[in-house]
DNA sequence: GTCAACATGACAGCATGCTGTCGATGTCGA
DNA sequence: TCGACATCGACAGCATGCTGTCATGTTGAC
């Protein structure tokens, strides 16, 4: 995504987005794992853990809510649960379907994450204007459309 | 990075970019993969492409450029020789590290994956306004700044 | 009630990124 | 010239995502 010759400003402009979209999404990746770190967790834990949080639900179904597979919850459901963030516990609808639910050490963890993520937010968006912030957020809403739009495009043609 | 309870409006505008940069990033990335795939490449090896078009070199160069490892390139430049797109070429200033170099059929994928990317890119940006794209670019190359800032701040920390 | 979809969890296998370590090679200063 | 240091390619091992496949469970149409 790198190689811009021949390209029109429009496109330029679209391809320079994507390379600091690129940059922002490994460094807020890594400031998630700082930030979950401490409480022994990783970004992708830390969310789990707060899917479940509003309620016990079963793998498949947060497979659904983060967008990720039933297999990569499944795993990362072993490893919390090994660690004793998380417990099985019967689902009343579904014999095999068993629901994770937070123990009190996930939820002690994930308290602490929560509280670390609110103050980091907080200072971070000090240093931002909210008006541009949210400009910012807006034109990037409608370039994902766009992609979408692209996708779903290309998806129908296959 | 979901839960946003408890945290001031500038933190959730925060937050909510956040999730957008993941959509984006995902999305993005999906069209790379889409782009490249006609001519038997991924993102990672068209880019790779990209790089040894101006001239060959080094697995370690490569990876300078591209951010990566050396490892992840290694692996790369593994697939790329196997597939017959890249060459290893002796190295006059080094005797073991070989240059990589394009192949006849690297270059020729390599002009048909940016000729697809010129006018996908194109094609998209139409859809899009320039001045706001302009504007979206800049307001996420603060947030990346900002972010970049509080990374080093905690790696000197730790 | 039965049987065909569908949902779920588990397993194998793959892709692509990382780190740590090693030995070979280059480079530069004393 | 020689020795410390940096760089490079290679290997092992890990993390986290994916797909495909399977057996089992659940549900709904008939």
């Amino acid at each position: 995504m790198l190689s811009m010759s021949k390209l029109t400003p429009d496109a330029t402009t679209l391809s320079e987005l994507m390379i600091e979209v690129f940059r922002v999404n490994g460094l807020a990746l890594a400031a998630g794992d700082r930030l979950s770190r401490p409480a022994g967790l990783t970004s992708s834990r830390w969310q789990v853990l707060g899917v479940i949080d509003h309620g016990p639900e079963s793998v498949a179904t947060v497979a659904r809510t983060m967008g990720l597979t039933r297999q990569t919850v499944r795993i990362i459901a072993a490893a919390l649960e090994r660690e004793g963030f998380v417990a099985y516990e019967e689902n009343p609808h579904h014999r095999t379907a068993k629901l994770l639910v937070l123990t009190e050490a996930g939820r002690k963890a994930l308290r602490r994450v929560e509280a670390r993520h609110a103050g980091w937010a907080k200072a971070l968006a000090k240093c931002l204007d909210h008006e541009r912030l949210r400009v910012t957020l807006e034109g990037l809403r409608q370039v994902g459309d766009a992609l979408e739009r692209d996708a779903s495009r290309a998806s129908r043609k296959a």
